[in-house]
DNA sequence: GCCGTCTTTTTGAACGTTCAAATGACGGTT
DNA sequence: AACCGTCATTTGAACGTTCAAAAAGACGGC
């Protein structure tokens, strides 16, 4: 590996100038057909590739995109972020753009990180995730005009008529209510909620989707921590009181696992459990589960920050309407 | 937002010349103390921020490194490389590096992107993953000179006296030797092993460990493809014919959750099951696994690229010895 | 006051690309 | 034959940083 070839000794070999390369690299069709298969050979006799640090230097653009990695915390919920960052790396891929992966441990750290990344010009646009009430880190963003797109709604902020920015999140109350239709086609007694205590917005959502519409079959609500052993000993309980449950609808697969289990011990395997996320671990037991299709978020995303079939990072302003992609997500019957 | 503040808009602030506040930058101590602090006051009073590109190019180093992420299979498996990449994002991060992530279907495709990255300069490193026998990449990489490291052993290469190239993997034989030796102190009959078929490097590994430390105790050996649902029924199958067993070593946490599920559905949930990669779904159902240490391989991998302590990748040539890091995994009993 | 040595700061060039504007080639019209 | 318009190509400059070398300061000894 001696030294990588530039533009000029292509130039050379082809007997043309720097910018008709160019235009060959990026703008083909500008270029005459005899020249353009010149030039052509002579990227490929030479193995040319553009310096990506002079393309971004020049035009001000590195097609790359940002966002966080939360520290791993186990369990079940990295899972649906994971999922998410495959395919967004995926779909970034077709539009010819990078994902950058940066860590940070808490809010105001992830602002440094987001100023070096931005302001360094390393990135065009993050995605943050994880948003929760009184994120530090939107305003942040906002107030400089930097691009970004938030996995999340904006949980309290005015989220419809005036979007605080732009965001992609998934329909949590579709999909239970997908779950508890389900459930009631099938069940034959009354169906049970089990989720997390009240306040976080997604378990609100996810809350809010079997309320209006489980009707008449509403069975009993319970709470507890996103924890598989809370859930199971919670369950085991609850049906101890309420034993004409025979289907619960859960707010994630952990609790449905939980749930599942405590079915099992207490020799009910007839009582549907249906979680939500569709985690490989809902998977191995056969527990059915909403589906959130990560690939459509993050296309989603995608389409917000650079337009449909946008090829650059050009974030139009959160007007209402087309600032924000809800998903739909699936249920996923086992 | 009007025009992000150049090294030129600092030096003319703090009246020193662009050099040295370059200087304060990148190498503080061999400034005044006196000069450092008006730089230093200046870059403040802007919110200079040097532009990733431009240093780029001036240094011919990206401070970056690439990993390829694999077409999301589902399942349990790709868990453990989720896992990794996290822990690979926190330790670059503390030595200054960015994690960039690629997607490729097939070994072609990514040679392609491989070669996009690295000669283009977009990264100055990769980290390739799932390495097989024969693999195309590996080849390829080495005979360009370019810098990588493999998580997973060149299989089937001469891995020990001249090692092919870097590489970083976790010790499959002693993680299954730990739960066998950990079987065998709680167990009274037979330990069972539930493997893959024979010919995955990463698979026989695992078995050799249960294989040589199970002595006389050693019990049948069960043999499926990687799926709960398969898993299952060879291990009831297999429990029909050898009921003395009472502890089943397992290749991977979907084997483990196999078995787990056909011992519960047999009656027999005093047998032991153990797993491989402690994933969140193993966790969830409280059973015992092997568990990778992926923030040991990933910082592993970094001590290979840029040394023990290094900040810029300058990998050695892959001299014995030196060459790899093989990681010990470690059992969580459960 | 001068010289040598060491430390600190400045200067000019270079990294490889694309932008904006200029030049050249060619055919058609007047 | 001069002019115009269009298309294809070239030229000079610029993006913001760091390298290498040169210049300027500081300091002590004679």
């Amino acid at each position: 590996m001696t030294k990588a070839p530039t533009i000029d000794d292509v130039a050379r070999i082809a007997g043309v100038s720097r910018q008709t390369v160019s235009n060959v690299v990026n703008t083909p069709d500008i270029v005459r057909e005899a020249t353009r298969l010149r030039v052509e050979a002579a990227i490929a006799e030479l193995g040319y590739r553009p310096h990506a640090a002079a393309r971004r230097l020049r035009t001000r653009r590195s097609s790359t995109i940002g966002i966080h990695l939360d520290p791993y915390a186990g369990g079940i919920a990295g899972v649906v972020l994971d999922r998410f960052v495959h395919a967004l790396t995926e779909s970034a891929g077709e539009r010819d753009m990078r994902v950058l992966l940066y860590a940070a441990r808490t809010a105001e750290e992830e602002i440094d990180r987001l100023a070096d990344l931005l302001e360094g010009g390393e990135v065009d646009a993050v995605v943050i995730t994880g948003t929760f009430h009184g994120d530090p880190r939107t305003g942040w963003l906002n107030a400089r005009g930097l691009p970004f797109v938030s996995f999340g709604r904006p949980w309290g902020e005015d989220d419809v008529e005036a979007p605080a920015h732009l965001w992609v999140d998934v329909d949590g109350a579709a999909g239970t209510r997908a779950a508890t239709v389900h459930a009631l086609e099938r069940a034959t007694g009354r169906v049970a909620f089990l989720g997390w205590p009240e306040g976080s917005g997604t378990g609100d959502e996810r809350e809010r989707g079997w309320s209006e519409s489980v009707g008449a079959a509403r069975g009993p609500r319970w709470v507890v921590e996103d924890s598989v052993a809370l859930a199971r000993d919670a369950v085991e309980a609850g049906l101890r009181v309420d034993a004409d449950v025979t289907a619960i609808v859960c707010a994630s697969d952990s609790l449905a696992i939980g749930a599942h289990l405590a079915t099992a011990l207490t020799g009910r395997p007839d009582i549907r459990v249906i979680g939500f996320d569709n985690t490989p671990a809902a998977e191995a037991l056969g527990l059915s589960s909403v589906e959130q299709l990560p690939e459509r978020v993050a296309s989603g995303a995608l389409d917000l920050l650079m337009g449909e079939n946008g090829t650059v990072v050009a974030p139009r302003p959160a007007t209402a309407g087309a600032a924000h992609v809800l998903v739909e997500p699936r249920l996923i019957v086992r």
